[in-house]
DNA sequence: ATGTGATATTTTGTATTCAGAATTCATAGT
DNA sequence: ACTATGAATTCTGAATACAAAATATCACAT
């Protein structure tokens, strides 16, 4: 088996989304870099380049002379986002293989079915949900727009820790996803583009009361 | 008025982009960092910066230990930025503001009437049509939407003057954004967004036969 | 002539250093 | 007490230095 051989910075760059994902980082907060790279073990130069790549995906916002900062939260933002993945995730489907689909929507359904329980942590369902989208995209001939898309959803990923704990939309989120698994089971391709959508608009609705912001 | 005071990696990412559209750059070849930062007069670090962000958008690529290269070009990535700009800029339409949509559209058409003669160069006709897609878009309040396009656009840039000097698709091209701007100014909404779509699949089969490209 | 292996050179990836901008802190003046 | 001014400090942005990996060169054997 070959070594693992990567660049630094995108190592650093996914520890540094594993933490924003933990939470472990205020929205808003500048960064100190030297302190961050020290923490981390790096130089500054890997760090600054991770940083860079964040910034160019929205995770953080830099200013000239001022340095980088974690980007803050807004139900503005969020709304947008929601919007951009959602558009972006129904032009994949479409881009896919409709043999492949249907070969994995019953998979695609089993995953839906057994939608982790309400007392599961966040972790968990969070990466039940990645999960079922990857193989939900699994098809897609488009490699460009799967980066894109994986680019965009790090974005989304500042949100997750200030919506975590919130049980109740599981449930809907659940039968959406057993009825876009279905509806691919059963052929209907548009219908099931549709119920994508509404799985996106749906939960963004669902989510977004739960922001704290000022828009 | 404030002096222009913007970090060198955005101005060094701009010139490349500028030395692109020039045709400076063969696609696929690989860069040499230290020959770059030398000819653009400044040092390797603000240089891998830009080169960083590049990658990023899938202008470039890089590989461990071999540095960055022009990312070559192909049909199918053609074809797949297109369908994501089409995509895109449909949700961008209707993200827009209707009103300011109706504000613009004598100002679209205008644009698209007095589309570049054929005899125009290429550079003049890019422009142009970045102009008209420009303030297509100015009335989208979807910001991190509006970011993404351009970053997705720069990955275009690269098949510009591979494109360069074909003639022929220039009026069918200001007819489709003519046909978008009545549209608009008829204040049909889905049906601008449709034709939109439509500019996008359009000017792509048309222009993919000339990218020399395996796929 | 061709292939192989050792060595030299080049080039990248990372660390360190340096200069200048931003911020903080202290002090003087009102 | 409060503001303004200036020095000290901290931090970023950029340049330089260094180490390791990749590539090129060349001698030598087949």
């Amino acid at each position: 088996m070959p070594i693992e051989r990567r660049p630094l910075r995108e190592q650093i760059r996914e520890e540094l989304l594993a933490r924003i994902d933990r939470g472990d980082f205020v929205a808003g907060t500048d960064i100190n870099e030297a302190a961050l790279a020290g923490e981390l073990g790096v130089s500054r130069t890997p760090l600054r380049e991770a940083l860079i790549t964040l910034a160019g995906e929205g995770v953080l916002e830099s200013n000239q002379g001022r340095g980088f900062r974690f980007a803050p939260v807004s139900r503005k933002e969020f709304r947008e986002l929601c919007e951009i993945l959602a558009a972006l995730e129904v032009l994949a489907l479409d881009s896919s293989d409709p043999a492949h689909l249907r070969r994995v929507a019953p998979e695609l359904l089993r995953l839906a079915r057994e939608f982790p329980d309400r007392v599961a942590e966040q972790q968990v369902i969070e990466r039940h949900d990645d999960e079922w989208h990857d193989l939900l995209l699994s098809g897609c001939r488009n490699e460009r727009l799967l980066d894109l898309i994986t680019s965009v959803k790090a974005g989304l990923r500042r949100y997750a820790h200030v919506l975590a704990g919130d049980e109740t939309p599981l449930e809907r989120e659940a039968a959406e996803h057993r009825r876009v698994a279905e509806l691919l089971l059963a052929g209907d391709h548009d219908q099931a583009a549709q119920a994508l959508r509404d799985n996106w608009v749906n939960g963004m609705e669902r989510m977004v009361a739960r922001i704290p912001s000022a828009g």
